[in-house]
RNA sequence: GGCGCUAUCGUCUAACGGUUAGGACACCACGCUUUCAAUGUGGGAAUCCGGGUUCAAUUCCCGGUAGCGCUACCA
């Protein structure tokens, strides 16, 4: 056990200032491997690309992971000094030292091109149906000549001196053994003219130097890793396991992204998700426990995770099952309504309707009981606009479980000559419920059959709030209960006209 | 175009080479319930195509097709 080296994981997002939910569930695998096999989850932020550079982003980054519980282990908020520091804006010198190494090494080499040349290049490549690709022009600069351009302080980047003959092979913990014709790889750029290295080498280099184990990340860089195992292979160093993670896709099958609709994990969480209902949804896109549970808390699934259960083929996001399970954890979790994110979500939703707060405090409870997941929240509360518009059904809405029309239309007259007698002070729903449910009874009515129409001819709609909370609104203001009771003329009338046909 | 990956219900997926191809989401119907939600019961719904190997193929192999990914001085 003397020569096991500490397992250690690392996510490793650009600071775009939001956390892409694909990047989350890669934050997830890292952590949950980590944590199955007692290792270091390590946060390192890869800021090379100084065009997309978003102020705050890093703080907002380790707020969010920690606010879904996965709190690395190391990052700039924690930095071990023995592998600090975790941006890779401030490591440039390293880059730098290594670049030099490569090339000395004749792994790498300066090139001189410029863009323009670079950019006709791939035209012409492209009209000729031929992949584009780097044509070597700098590739067999002699030393003089490179130091000649040097000298003259020319424009230069790195490029990776990819072997023209052979093959280079990796294992993937998921997607088992790869092998690419060196001939067909690129001699990509490894360090920028402005200096900073690209993602396929800064990655290299850190991940040796952080002693990064298992590289977890995406689907898509498959492709690219043969060129990070030269790299490892042009410095003697050992490569890491390589672990990629299908991709999640929407809709459409295209990899998830700021087309297809919200990426952001903010902006669930924003509607109401609960981040327990957002981690478990994730877990599931392209891992399964293999059983017949799949509401898991982070801690159940640290238990159960196996790399052996995660497949290959992409999986769609399907919000639908997100909704699902977020109505499972909002159950489980048996939240009070001010700790609930649906609940604040609605609130602030209802601050945009022309009601006074009473109403919407009245019915608030009851749009939550009845959402079917937050996607459709908007909707839903749009409709609670019945009580501010004469609402229009069809009268056949009014006949619950086929309801003869009669019936409903005597159940409605009683009811609305019970609800004509009472007093202002007696519309409070719940002393209301008691009293019209006594009416009802005495009258010898099915429950049902006299509440649904009631409710119907009050609010029009199939689904909505009780009669009672509706009639308690209605009777916040003089005229309401006059409106409500015109609401209730208007359906018997429609039912009259249904039972002369 | 090149290279790579992938291929089971609409979606997420299960199935030592032998199953009436299973479950969950969604959908539909019914029951219960003052509506909704929740719950119960039932229903429709899939192995991409073609060859092999085998007594036996969703499963292994090959080919095709399709989808996706990569093919940037983005990650």
């Amino acid at each position: 056990m003397t020569g096991q080296k500490k397992i250690r994981t690392r996510f490793a997002p650009s600071p775009t200032g939001y956390l892409h939910i694909g990047s989350l569930r890669t934050a997830l695998f890292d952590y949950l491997f980590a944590r199955k096999y007692g290792g270091d989850f390590v946060l390192r932020i890869e800021d090379t690309d100084r065009q997309r550079l978003v102020p705050g982003a890093v703080e907002n980054l380790i707020k969010i992971l920690q606010e879904f519980g996965l709190k690395p282990d190391e990052g700039p908020h924690k930095p071990d000094p023995k592998y600090a520091p975790y941006v890779q804006s401030e490591r440039l010198p390293l880059y730098n030292k290594y670049a030099k190494t490569l090339v000395e090494r004749q792994m790498a080499y300066y090139c001189f091109c410029a863009t323009e040349r670079l950019e006709n290049l791939r035209k012409q490549q492209e009209a000729q149906k031929q992949p584009p690709h780097y044509d070597g022009f700098c590739r067999d600069l002699s030393a003089t000549d490179v130091q000649a351009k040097l000298a003259q302080n020319a424009e230069y980047v790195i490029r990776q001196r990819i072997p023209k003959t052979g093959v280079t092979e990796y294992d993937d913990l998921v997607y088992g053994h790869l092998q690419f014709k060196n001939e067909l790889l690129d001699d990509s750029i490894l360090v920028k003219s402005d200096g900073y290295p690209v993602y396929n080498f800064a990655n290299v280099v850190d991940d040796h130097l952080m002693e990064i184990t298992h590289v977890i990340r995406g689907e898509e860089f498959l492709s690219s890793t043969p060129k990070h195992v030269l790299l490892y292979k042009a410095f003697g160093w050992t490569q890491p396991v390589f672990f990629h993670l299908p991709l999640i896709l929407d809709e459409k099958r295209q990899k998830l992204s700021k087309r297809s609709g919200d990426v952001a994990v903010e902006e669930y969480l924003k509607k109401g998700y609960l981040k327990e209902a957002i981690l478990n949804f994730i877990s599931l896109l392209g891992w399964n426990p293999k059983t017949a549970d799949e509401i898991f808390s982070l801690s159940e699934l640290v238990e159960r995770f196996e790399v052996e259960k995660v497949n290959k083929p992409g999986a769609i996001f399907d919000v639908r099952k997100l909704d699902f399970i977020d109505r499972q954890w909002r159950k489980r979790l048996n939240l009070k309504s001010d700790d609930d994110p649906l609940f604040r979500r609605a609130q602030t939703l209802l601050k945009d309707f022309p009601g006074n707060r009473k109403v919407l405090e009245l019915v608030y409870p009851q749009i939550l009981e009845r959402i079917a997941g937050p996607s459709d929240l908007e909707e839903r509360m749009a409709e609670f606009n019945f009580y501010f518009k004469e609402p229009r059904y069809d009268a056949s809405l009014l006949l619950w479980k086929k309801l003869p029309s009669a019936q409903a239309k005597l159940n409605l007259q009683k009811l609305k000559r019970f609800l004509a007698g009472l007093k202002p002070e007696d519309f409070i729903a719940t002393a209301l419920e008691a009293k019209l449910k006594a009416f009802i009874a005495e009258q010898g009515m099915a429950t049902g059959e006299a509440l649904w129409p009631l409710r119907v001819a009050l609010s029009g709609q199939k689904n909505s709030p009780g009669p009672f909370e509706i009639l308690e609104v209605f009777a916040k203001s003089p005229a309401g209960i006059k409106i409500a009771l015109n609401r209730i003329d208007k359906a018997i009338s429609m039912l009259s006209d249904i039972s002369k046909d």
